[in-house]
DNA sequence: ATTAGCACTGTGCCCGGCCGAGTGCCAGCA
DNA sequence: TGCTGGCACTCGGCCGGGCACAGTGCTAAT
C-alpha cells in the first residue's frame, strides 16, 4: 500500500479527517456527518461532508462499521493524522506541575524508574510502559572480581550504557587476592567482548589459554558474569495504570480483554515491541498493527528512548489506538526534555 | 459464622458434597440432582439427592444460582471440601516427568526462578505465581565495602535468608581503602539491624558517633544500602501461564476479567496475599474472600514456601475458586518436596 | 460545485412466547 | 421414619417480530 503524501488531500479533506479523527478519539462512537457540521460549526452542509468521507473512504483513511452509522478512522486514517495533521499541543500547566514534582521527587530518592510508571500513567491517564533498555549484543566493558570477607567472592560485570551487575558464590577453598587480580587482569585484557555470548566464548577460550592458576576462579566466575549479561538483557518492563487502559471502551469485551491480560503477565512481548524504540529520541508513535506482537495490535504505542540513570530506557504510554496522540506525544515530549532524551548520546 | 466441624454431616451428606464440588470442578456448571446420580451410579433416587441438597444449602456449603438450576457449592463449601473430604491425589507420572526434568534443568541453568512460573503453569493448567520472599523486618547482617578499579565504589547488604544486592556509586575524591575498611567495621559493629529502617537509623547515629574521617564514606554508603533494602523488601512477583486463568468460564466477562487486569499489572496486591503463606511449608488453601486484596477475592490460591537459592519464595498456584484443589495441592506436595520446602529451616 | 430532500439500510432494544432444566412438595410406600 | 415417584412450578435462555433511530447514498434542483 502506497503511502499516502500531505499533498493528496485538499484543504477541505484534510480539515474533515481532522475533526473525525479527534471527535472519535474523545467520544469513542463512529462520527456522523451532522456532528462534525455542528461540532465545528461548518458552513458546509451535511451532504457535502457526506461526500468529502466518501473520498476519505477510498482513500483508505475511513471506515464506516455498517451502512447507517458514522465514520471511524482506519490505522491509515490515524497514521496520516499523526504524521501530517497533528499539530503540537500543549501541557496543562498543572499537569506540567505534577510531572515536575514527581520527577523532581523521584530524582531525590533515586528511584525513578519505580516513580516513573505512576507519573506518567496520571498525566496520560492512559496505561504507562518503561522498559530498561535490553542490548544482547551490548558490550561488556567492565569485569571486577572481589573477595568478599567470609570467603565469599563478588564478579561484577557492567555493559555499555548499563548499570553494573554483580552476583557472589563462595568458592570451595579461599583464593589468594593476587590470584584474583590476575585473572581480572586476564578477562580485560579481551575487552569489550559482545554481550553474554562473547563472554561464554571467553570462557570457552579460557580453558586452552589461560594460565592453570586462575583457570579456577574464572570457571566460577566467567559462567556466572554471562548469566548476568543476559539477565540484563532481559529487560524488565515496569507498568502504570493498567486501570486507565482496561476501563477504555474497546477493551470492553473479554475477547478484547484477553490479550491485554496475557501482556500484562507475560510481558515479553511488550518488552519486544518497545526494543523498536531504543533509537528514538523523540516520541515515536506506533500504530495498531505496525508493530508485531499479535497480543497489542488493537493498542498503539507513543514511546521515546531517553537516559535514566546510568542506563537508558523506553518510555512510553500504551492505549487504543484511538488515542489522543496530541496530548501524549506532549507529554512525552516534556518528559523527555526533562530526562535528557533528546539530548543524550 | 461458625466453624463447620466433620461430623456435622454424614456419611451421605459428605459424598454428596463431595460428588457437588468435584462434578462443578471440572464440568463449570450448576449439578442437579440426577446428574449427580448418574455420574456416580448411585442408587438413591434423585429426590433424596435434592433433599439431601437442600440440607446442604441449609449449612450454607451449596448455593443456588436460581429456582431451576442445580447447585454450585460456597466458598464455605468448598472450604470444608478442601479442609475434609478432598482425598490426597496422586501427579500422573507423565507430570512428573515433566516436573522433574523442568527443576533439573532449572538447576543445572541456576535460573531456578525463572523456570519455575512456566513449569508450574504447564502442570497446574493454571496461573502459576513465584514471589521472591518480601521481609520489612528482615535483619541486615552483611555489609560490604568495595573499591573497584577506575574509582567507583560498591556497597553490599545481605539480608538474612537473603541474597546479596550490590550497588555502586562514584564519589568526588577517592577513598583510601584503609578508610573504607575502618568504615566497613563500624557498620558491621552494628549489625544485624533490622531492614531498611535500621540501615537509616544507623546512618543517622553514624552523624554524630562516627569518626570523622569515615563519615564521608558512610554517607553516601548507608543511604544507598538502605535502598538496597528496601528493592528487596518489595517481592518480586513472578508469573506463568497467564492463559490459563484468561480461559476460565468465570472471567469471560470483562466485569470479571478487570480485576485481574489490574492485579497481573500492578502485582502488589499479588505479593500482599502471597505474603501469608510465608510460614507454610506445605501447600496451603485460601478460597476467595479468605483472602484480603479484593480484586482476586474470585480467585483461590493455593501456595506454599520453598527455599530457593539462597532465599525463601513462596511458590503457587492462582484460580478460580473453582479449581481442582486436590490435583494443585498434589502437585505442589511434590514440587515441594523436590525443592525441599517442608525439610527447610 | 453544493445542497435539500428522501428512500433505504442496518443496529439496538423491547417484548412475548416457547422450551428445557431442575427444583420443591406431597402423597404413597417399605 | 425414611425413601421414592409424580407433578406443578419457576426461572433463564433463546428466538423472532416489530419499532425507533441514526446516518447514509442518491437524485434532482440551484
Amino acid at each position: 500500500m502506497s503511502r499516502l503524501t500531505p499533498d493528496m488531500l485538499d484543504e477541505r479533506l484534510r480539515r474533515i479527517l481532522t475533526f473525525v479523527v479527534e471527535s472519535h478519539v474523545t467520544r469513542a462512537e463512529p462520527v456522523g456527518s451532522q456532528y462534525v457540521r455542528a461540532a465545528y460549526h461548518l458552513s458546509i452542509s451535511p451532504a457535502t461532508i457526506r461526500n468529502a468521507m466518501q473520498q476519505l473512504e477510498e482513500f483508505g483513511l475511513l471506515s464506516h462499521p455498517h451502512t447507517s452509522a458514522g465514520r471511524v478512522p482506519t490505522e491509515q486514517g490515524y497514521r496520516y493524522y499523526v504524521d501530517h495533521l497533528m499539530r503540537p499541543d500543549s501541557l496543562a500547566p498543572a499537569t506540567r506541575r505534577a510531572l515536575d514534582e514527581a520527577l523532581e521527587e523521584a530524582r531525590l530518592s533515586g528511584a525513578i524508574e519505580e516513580r516513573l510508571p505512576p507519573a506518567l500513567a496520571h498525566a496520560s491517564r492512559h496505561l504507562s510502559v518503561v522498559s530498561l533498555q535490553s542490548d544482547d549484543t551490548a558490550r561488556v566493558h567492565r569485569f571486577e572480581l572481589v573477595g568478599l570477607d567470609g570467603g565469599e567472592h563478588l564478579v561484577a560485570v557492567g555493559i555499555e550504557g548499563g548499570p553494573l551487575a554483580t552476583t557472589t558464590w563462595r568458592p570451595a577453598a579461599a583464593v589468594d587476592p593476587a590470584i584474583l587480580r590476575r585473572a581480572e587482569s586476564w578477562v580485560r585484557a579481551s575487552l569489550p567482548v559482545a554481550g553474554a555470548t562473547g563472554l561464554e566464548a571467553l570462557a570457552e577460550r579460557m580453558r586452552s589459554e589461560a594460565p592453570p592458576e586462575i583457570a579456577g576462579v574464572l570457571a566460577e566466575a566467567l559462567p556466572r558474569a554471562a548469566r548476568l549479561v543476559a539477565g540484563m538483557a532481559q529487560p524488565a518492563v515496569r507498568l502504570g495504570g493498567a486501570e486507565h487502559i482496561a476501563a477504555q471502551p474497546e477493551f470492553q469485551t473479554p475477547d478484547a480483554l484477553r490479550p491485554l491480560v496475557l501482556v500484562l503477565a507475560e510481558r515479553e512481548p511488550l518488552a519486544r515491541a518497545l526494543e523498536s524504540f531504543a533509537a528514538a529520541r523523540a516520541p515515536r508513535v506506533s500504530i495498531g498493527h505496525e508493530h508485531a506482537p499479535a497480543a497489542i495490535q488493537s493498542c498503539s504505542i507513543v514511546a521515546m528512548s531517553v537516559e535514566l540513570g546510568p542506563s537508558r530506557a523506553v518510555i512510553g504510554v500504551m492505549g487504543p489506538v484511538r488515542m489522543p496522540y496530541r496530548r501524549v506525544v506532549a507529554l512525552l515530549t516534556y518528559v523527555g526534555e526533562r530526562l535528557g532524551g533528546g539530548s543524550g548520546a
